[in-house]
DNA sequence: AATTGGTTCTGAACCGTTACGGTCCCCTAC
DNA sequence: GTAGGGGACCGTAACGGTTCAGAACCAATT
């Protein structure tokens, strides 16, 4: 550990028997002094073992700390294991680094309700990135009078927003399933609100969401089949609160043992489409001739696996809320920017086999 | 964007006619007041809009910013790409989070010498991770008054450190090599120092090498072999700044153009090993038959390949960067932890042929 | 009646800067 | 000789809190 004694802005001032504005004016403006009492300022700051100004007063004074404050739905750890959580940050960090902004991850326990972390942060704005839309952290964030952009959250008064059509994307994933000829589909989604609920969902619970992609995409869902002629309410639907590949593989498991029939297993993210796939071929169930599985995101896993799933540009929507919050320029009315997706038709789709095939072989 | 009338804990005072000692003490000790008059003052600020204390004013009071900085190498972007990066990033936020702190990560841009980012962070303290010895943002952190942990760095008088024993690491590494029967090695390393030199490290280069580690590294390299009566000299040594796996495919190519007869490529990363595994294959050299390649890190991705490797705690390695920063208790003398390592033995070391076999097949 | 003790609230100092609006002085130009 | 201009530096007032030593009050004890 390293400490100096307290050298202040006012006692080199006083040492060198300046005003204190001189030696402000010599660190940050120094044309206002001239250059050989700035190396005097300079040199005596050395002496002293004065660091410069102290950056805590200087944002309290000029209003501007200099760093972006980033807020995740989960454990700021899990920030750096789910690669699509890791690509919207990549995505963040280079905005914050083109403007020379710091970015504050902001510690935030899912479970409890502890916000003093969100009121401590001292960061000119705030970037929420996916939390429940009854999550008290937002509601604190929302509180404070710095600039906020929300990504992947329902449209909040006066609030900058980015994100995708959650509803367009997965509505043509599931179109491309009820053209193939799927009728008994399964849905594995995260988590839909605050409380842990793993197993089924049902509808009520479906609709009364806090997450607000999982809701869209289960929206949309609903409406692609119903349009189809399939009963919502008979499709079953496996909620998990784990984001991870075993909370897949588990759902999965759940959702087959229950309902042996389906044909097609809709998962919300890649990596419950990949620990489905982990379930299937555990089972021995061929993908997709048995079973057709999708997910949604587009990450490298998935393409490396073939998975047929929606691709959206997690990086890009990092950058984007980055720069919409760093954007001081326009900032009049909220904006919001809706990123494109892609459908990517991977190895894991196909016909459902007929009753006849399931029977005898194909 | 979200903008309030800027309440301020003495305006609501005003409003409700008591001291501002009264409103802040409703804040941050409750039992200093009335039950009453605490409710009264928390639902006039509410009424008013007022978000609670200034996290920025209370800081400069305090003295504490409630946040960590984190300061790297590389851009911030990179951090979340190189996987052995993001385990240490990882391994730091689980401190972080595990005391409530924020993790502050600093933009730095190593190609230019911008000290302002790390003077304007407003933090209790920093980590810097493995920055040459020389960085001057390294010098900026030591110049402020507050607690320090570097990593995977030389000593400094005074700082905490942590880190591993790169030179036994790699040494026992080596020592297989030796004894497997390679006498012909090649090495790629990571940037030796903040000047791009992208080709052929001379002994000198290696020797005033301002990246702590990759310096330990070549120097116990060095050792080993010339114990086993290899002439340091004429080992060839590939140095590269950019750090993917891109690079370590190049590297690769300019030292086997250079050098057909090398039985062994060290590389000083898994990502370089990774990218000289792919050079390999594309000049249809057999792994581990015509040559022999190990890497060091121990990333997901390397053992996937079966490479042979040295593993460190990377995650550990962060955490206990954190826990040493943030544990303010037995904060005495300068502390230092060293890590264990273990070398990993894949499928991609194996005898070199003999010069018979390398003529007439094995 | 005086002392003690406990709550509840206040006043003033302090944290270390920067913004703002000067002042002062020297130099040039007419 | 003096008006005008510009460079160099300064004084004061915030910025928005926290802290600590009391003051005021009331009840209980001696």
């Amino acid at each position: 550990m390293h400490v100096r004694r307290p050298a202040t802005l006012a006692s080199l001032a006083a040492e060198l028997g300046v005003s204190r504005t001189t030696v402000s004016n010599a660190y940050n403006r120094p044309d206002q002094l001239s250059p050989e009492l700035r190396r005097r300022v300079l040199e005596t700051a050395r002496r002293l073992g004065y660091p410069g100004p102290d950056p805590v007063a200087r944002s309290l004074r000029t209003r501007k700390a200099g760093a972006v404050g980033l807020l995740l739905t989960e454990n700021l750890s899990y920030a750096f294991r789910d690669p699509a959580a890791l690509a919207f940050l990549e995505g963040v960090a280079l905005a914050c680094e083109g403007a020379g902004q710091g970015l504050h991850l902001v510690p935030v326990n899912p479970e409890r309700e502890d916000i003093t972390a969100v009121h401590r942060a001292g960061v000119d704005g705030f970037i929420v990135y996916s939390v429940p839309d009854d999550d008290p952290h937002l509601a604190a964030v929302l509180s404070r009078p710095v600039p906020t952009v929300v990504c992947d959250q329902p449209r909040v008064e006066g609030v900058d927003r980015v994100g995708i059509d959650d509803r367009a994307a997965i509505a043509q994933l599931a179109q491309r399933l009820i053209t193939l000829g799927h009728r008994k589909v399964g849905v594995l989604c995260m988590r839909l609100a605050r409380d842990r609920n793993d197993g089924f969902a049902a509808i009520d619970r479906q609709r009364t969401a806090h997450f607000h992609v999982q809701k869209a995409r289960l929206a949309a869902l609903n409406e692609a089949f119903s349009a189809a002629g399939v009963d919502w309410a008979g499709v079953p639907v496996v909620e998990r609160f784990d984001h991870s590949q075993a909370s897949g593989a588990s759902a999965a498991a759940q959702l087959l043992d229950k309902h042996r029939d389906v044909t097609a297993l809709i998962c919300t993210s890649d990596i419950l489409a990949l620990g489905a796939l982990a379930e299937a071929k555990r089972r021995a169930l061929r993908v997709p001739q048995d079973l057709s599985i999708t997910g949604f995101d587009g990450i490298a896993d998935a393409e490396r696996a073939g998975l047929t799933t929606v691709r959206q540009p997690m990086l890009d929507k990092g950058r984007a809320a980055g720069t919409l919050l760093l954007d001081t320029v326009d900032r009049g009315r909220p904006r919001e920017i809706t990123l494109p997706t892609e459908l990517i038709v991977g190895s894991t789709s196909a016909q459902p086999r007929t009753a006849e095939e399931r029977w005898f072989g194909p």
